[in-house]
DNA sequence: TCGATTCCTTGACCATAGTCAGAGAAAACC
DNA sequence: GGTTTTCTCTGACTATGGTCAAGGAATCGA
C-alpha cells in the first residue's frame, strides 16, 4: 500500500510535471493537448470535446486561438453542417510532428542512462503496471453488432485485414458474419471499451450443439500489450459456455501470428479445415467446460 | 520507446489527475500540498519553499489563506527570529489525517479490483518501475563529514540504531568515527541525494595496507527498496579501491537483518571480530579487486 | 555599530483553465 | 412547415497558480 501510494507520488507528479512541459513548449498546455488531439486526419469538434472533456466554450476559445497561430483550420463537416470539422494545416502538422519528437526524446531520457538489462527491465515493468491499472479499467459488455461501438470495431478490424493479409482482405469474397447471426438468440457480440472508447471486439456464432464459432475478434492498435486479447477471449469463451456450448472453434490467417499464439497459448489445439473460408489458414478448437 | 510514451500518458494523466482530486478535497491544490507537506512536526517556511518549489509571495499568501481556516499557525522559529516556521492547529492536523486516509483510499482502489496474484506483481512492477527511473536522478557525491547534509545523515543514522537496537543506541559507548577520520586523507564520506536532499550516505576509514573499514552505512526509511544501499555499497568500495584498500570490512548489529542479507549477497563474508565494538554482533569481511 | 544580507510579507499584476447563459444555424422530428 | 433538438460560438465571469518588486524585521559581518 504505501509503496502504490509513493509511486503515485514519485511517478506521477516527477513524470507528469516533465511530459506537460515538454509537451506544451512555450503553448498553453491545453492547445498543445488539442492540437495532439485533433491529429493527422482532423476531427470533428464535437469529439474532441469528448476526448478531452472539456467544456464546449472553452474548447471553442482554444481551437480560435490555434486558428490565430495559423496551426488549425476549422470548417463544416460534410455530412451535418452543425459539426465543425478541425484539420491541421501545414503549420499545424510541423508543430504536432515537433510534439511527437520531444515526446520521444523525453522517453528516450528515461533509458538512456541504463544499461540495456534495465532498459529492457523498466519497459517491461511499465508495461505490466500499465497492463493491470488499466485492466481494471476495461468494460466488456454485450452489444447489437448494428451499433455505433461496434460498427466502428468491425471497420478497423477490416482495414486491419486488409492491411495485413499478404492478398488484401475482400470482405465479399469471406465467408459472412451478419448482424442477425451475432445478436441473441443466434450469437453474441462482445465489446471492449475503456473511457468510453470502443477498443476491441469478438463475437460467436451459436451452433447449438456443435462447437460455437468464433469470428471478428479485433484489439486496437494502441491497446495491445495489455493482455485484453486474452481476457476478450475468455470473456467470449465463457459468453459461449454460458449459452450452451461445449466447444468453441475459429479459423484464421497465417499473417495474424500473435492471434495464433494467443489461441495455442490458451489451449487451442488446431484441426483440420473445418469450412471452406478461402482467408483461412488454420483452425483451431477448445473444448469448454472444464473450468467450471 | 512507444511504450515507455504510452506509460507516460496513460499512468501519469490517469492517476495523476486522480490523486490531485483525492488529495484536494475541496480545497486549491497548493494548499493541500502545503498543508501535507508541513507534517505532524511542523516545517521552516523556508524548508516548504524549497521543498514545494514555490515562489516566497506565493507560499506566504498559500499560508495566510491556511491560517484563515484555522488549519495552521505561523509563528517565529525559536533559533533564528527571521525564519517563520508553520504547525499544524489540531484542526490542522485533523485535515491531513484525512487526506492521508484519501491517499490510502486510491491506492486500495488500484488493488481492489485484482486478485492477490496480480496485487503483487503490480506492486513488484510499480518497485521496479520507480527504482529505475529515480536511481538516475540519484546523486552520490563525496563531501565532509561537518558538511550540513553529512551531519543530517548522521544525525538521522544514530536515531534510527537508537530505535531498532534492543539496547538503544548510545554513540559515546560505541567506537567512534571521527569526523578527521571520515575525510581526506584519512577516510571519505560518500552522501546520496535525489532532489537536493540527502537519503543515503556511508564513510569508508582507511587503514593503509590493512582492509578499510565500512562505517556510517545508512539509507533514509522513506527511500528504501530503490536499491539504494546497494549502489551507497558498491559506491564505497570503489572510493575505498581507488585510494589503495584491497578488503573492506565492518561490523554490524543482529537487528539491522536487511543490511546483513545485502552484505552478504554482495559478496561479504563473516569473518571473526576484528575489533570490539560493544554493538557489534557480526563482522563481515570482502576483497576488493577482482572486478577490476 | 553600521551596512549588507537573509527571510518573509504585501500589493499589484498576469496567464491559464474553466464555467455558464444566451443566441444563431442546421438538422431532426412530427 | 413549424417545433424541437443538436452543435457551436460569444461574452461575461470566476478561481487557481504564479511572478515581481518594494519594504520591514532580524541577523550577520566587519
Amino acid at each position: 500500500m504505501a509503496r502504490v501510494r509513493r509511486f503515485n507520488r514519485t511517478v506521477t507528479q516527477r513524470i507528469g510535471a516533465l511530459d506537460d512541459r515538454y509537451l506544451a513548449r512555450g503553448r498553453p498546455l491545453g492547445e498543445a493537448r488539442v492540437l495532439w488531439e485533433i491529429g493527422e486526419a482532423g476531427c470533428d469538434v464535437r469529439t474532441l470535446r469528448s476526448r478531452l472533456d472539456l467544456d464546449a466554450g472553452y474548447l471553442s476559445r482554444l481551437l480560435r486561438s490555434l486558428e490565430a497561430d495559423g496551426l488549425v483550420t476549422v470548417g463544416a463537416s460534410p455530412t451535418d453542417r452543425r459539426v465543425r470539422r478541425a484539420r491541421l494545416s501545414r503549420k499545424g502538422r510541423r508543430e504536432r510532428t515537433e510534439l511527437d519528437r520531444r515526446s520521444d526524446d523525453l522517453a528516450r531520457s528515461f533509458l538512456e542512462p541504463l544499461s540495456s538489462d534495465e532498459r529492457q527491465r523498466l519497459v517491461r515493468s511499465m508495461a505490466e503496471v500499465e497492463r493491470l491499472l488499466v485492466a481494471a479499467l476495461v468494460e466488456i459488455d454485450v452489444v447489437d453488432p448494428d451499433d455505433p461501438p461496434a460498427r466502428h470495431c468491425l471497420h478497423e478490424y477490416f482495414a486491419e485485414l486488409d492491411r495485413r493479409f499478404d492478398t488484401g482482405y475482400d470482405p465479399s469474397v469471406a465467408l459472412p458474419a451478419l448482424a442477425h447471426e451475432m445478436r441473441m438468440p443466434a450469437g453474441g457480440f462482445l465489446v471492449a471499451s475503456l473511457h468510453g472508447e470502443p477498443i476491441a471486439c469478438g463475437a460467436i456464432k451459436l451452433h447449438g450443439r456443435e462447437p460455437a464459432e468464433l469470428k471478428r475478434m479485433w484489439v486496437a492498435a494502441d491497446a495491445r500489450g495489455l493482455g485484453l486479447g486474452r481476457r476478450m477471449l475468455s470473456s467470449l469463451e465463457a459468453w459461449a459456455a454460458d449459452h450452451g456450448a461445449h466447444a468453441v472453434r475459429l479459423e484464421t490467417n497465417r499473417t495474424l501470428v500473435e492471434a495464433i499464439a494467443m489461441y495455442r497459448s490458451s489451449g487451442y489445439r488446431e484441426v483440420p479445415a473445418f469450412n471452406d473460408e478461402p482467408y483461412g489458414d488454420h483452425w483451431f478448437e477448445k473444448r469448454l467446460g472444464t473450468q467450471r
